[in-house]
DNA sequence: ATCTAGGGTCAGAAAATATGAGTCTCGCCA
DNA sequence: TGGCGAGACTCATATTTTCTGACCCTAGAT
């Protein structure tokens, strides 16, 4: 009674998952950017799947997208099965290289606290090895394959140091400088993210001061560290990445004060973290 | 801060679930099967999964493969991952098409059985429709998207009626039929998957004849009855199959002996059933 | 009015996935 | 002891899926 194989195929896993992530983060865009793929993927995704299910699953409208009733009604059973998969999947990764610690963390971080860090680490404990994956926010550890995530700001995990700052310079930089209102006259750097810590340094270290710095502001923290190294200008510093420099005196702090961003730095782990990810943990926590 | 996207992507859902299969069902073939793909697809899936874990997950022999410790380890949490998923997916196409109802069934069924059913279904319930895929084995529904299922054999549901066979043939043939010797001297039609049912028959209705009946044997049922009708010979018949054709007088049982093969024709639904399937079921088993 | 943030569409390109034929190695069996 | 058959592997090729990139469109915000 053999039949030639007239075969009814399920849904795509890649159609279900674009939908899932656009009904999840509310937008075709931010699924995309989950996703590392381009909005017009997801588009076609979704479309596709609506297509082969004869329904809609969402509302168009020219400022973005809402999910129908009906995609109401399953996006909670897929979500959920994707977390499963997505617990399942990180789940054999780490059995199958347990001794591979991936920590999620800002390029800055990575570059000027993790990094520096890591010779001794490695020294600590050979048999370990800790890859980096630099990002500007914090990943959806319930689907993105980290171990260990090292963040400014959040609750979660446990806070390795207050977010201090404070303006740092060359010391050929520092030498011109006198007092705060000479920031006036500076090229005073910055990072685009962090766009207000001059602000905020200038109302707790001089109040009222009337002072509006201006300079440069970089989309990548090291480049601003590495021009002020180079006498551009003064930066507003965070501690944890300029203490190297600070350390090593090719940076200055030209003033007393210290302002506190009321974040800290954070360090935390995905939940079923393995005995190498618990020893890194620890060894960070440690060193800090 | 923002940096090029250096992506670590995720280990590809369809290299996990060819893995998924291949473990759960204990070798590359029949995961093949399974997924309606040939072997070398599924070799190719694993072997990538592997290089991308850089651990081999399975221990190749000639005679097959095993699971690795590794393996064993993480399969159970895969497996139901994907059960999950498939059961979200089937949930979604459910509500997106609620009055559709998909059933699995073997082809002989389909065309016997079920077929002449269906114009009745569609007069009294017209806002359903049935879609039917005929296979050889009744599918995992845990993973396969049927509502309902109807076979022969199996515990699971209700029985709509016992296999009842005995032989049967064109009017023409049954006038040149006196006893079952007669069976020895003409081409007893048989399907090749039910290769014992004429044994069975047999030493039912005549034990000890001492006759093996030769002939034909079909690798669709369909034809085989097709041949009957002809006067090709005489078909072992399955009652619920050939009752459309006993009953029009296209086909005439020689013999008064019956037999029963111990399995039954049963009707089983997927757990979730909708209302729709409910009602196809219920109307089902009322018509047998 | 212009800008901006989202989506939609399309053609072409790239990558993933599948096939199919041929091998190889066993264990089974005559 | 040589022939099968099962099951898996390989490789070159084919197909399908998926992605991109550039463009358009809309509506609310500036």
């Amino acid at each position: 009674m053999a039949v030639a194989p007239p075969k009814p195929k399920d849904l795509s896993l890649t159609a279900l998952r674009a939908f899932e992530a656009a009904a999840r983060l509310g937008g075709f865009a931010a699924a995309a950017e989950e996703l590392g793929v381009s909005p017009g993927a997801v588009t076609a995704h979704v479309k596709a799947l609506e297509d082969r299910l004869g329904a809609m699953l969402f509302q168009r409208d020219a400022k973005g997208v809402r999910l129908t009733a009906l995609g109401q009604r399953v996006l909670p059973a897929l979500s959920e099965a994707f977390d499963h998969l997505a617990a399942a999947s990180h789940h054999l990764q780490a059995e199958a290289a347990p001794q591979l610690v991936h920590i999620a963390t800002l390029p800055a971080i990575a570059q000027f606290w993790l990094s520096p860090r890591l010779p001794e680490l490695r020294r600590i404990a050979p048999e370990i090895s800790v890859s980096i994956t630099a990002m500007e926010a914090p990943p959806n550890l319930k689907r993105a394959p980290y171990d260990l995530c090292l963040f400014f700001g959040g609750t979660q995990g446990v806070a390795l140091a207050e977010d201090v700052i404070f303006p740092v310079c060359a010391p050929s930089v520092a030498a011109r400088v006198r007092s705060v209102a000479d920031l006036a006259n500076l090229p005073c750097l910055s990072d685009t993210a962090w766009s207000e810590d001059w602000a905020l340094w200038l109302a707790t270290a001089q109040p009222g001061a009337g002072i509006t710095p201006r300079g440069p502001a970089y989309s990548l923290y090291a480049l601003a560290v590495e021009e002020a190294v180079n006498g551009a200008g003064v930066l507003i510093g965070h501690e944890a990445l300029v203490a190297r420099h600070l350390a090593a005196g090719r940076l200055v702090a030209p003033f007393p004060g210290r302002a506190t961003t009321g974040r800290s730095l954070r360090l935390w782990s995905a939940p079923p973290a393995g005995p190498a990810a618990r020893r890194v943990m620890r060894w960070l926590t440690e060193s800090a």
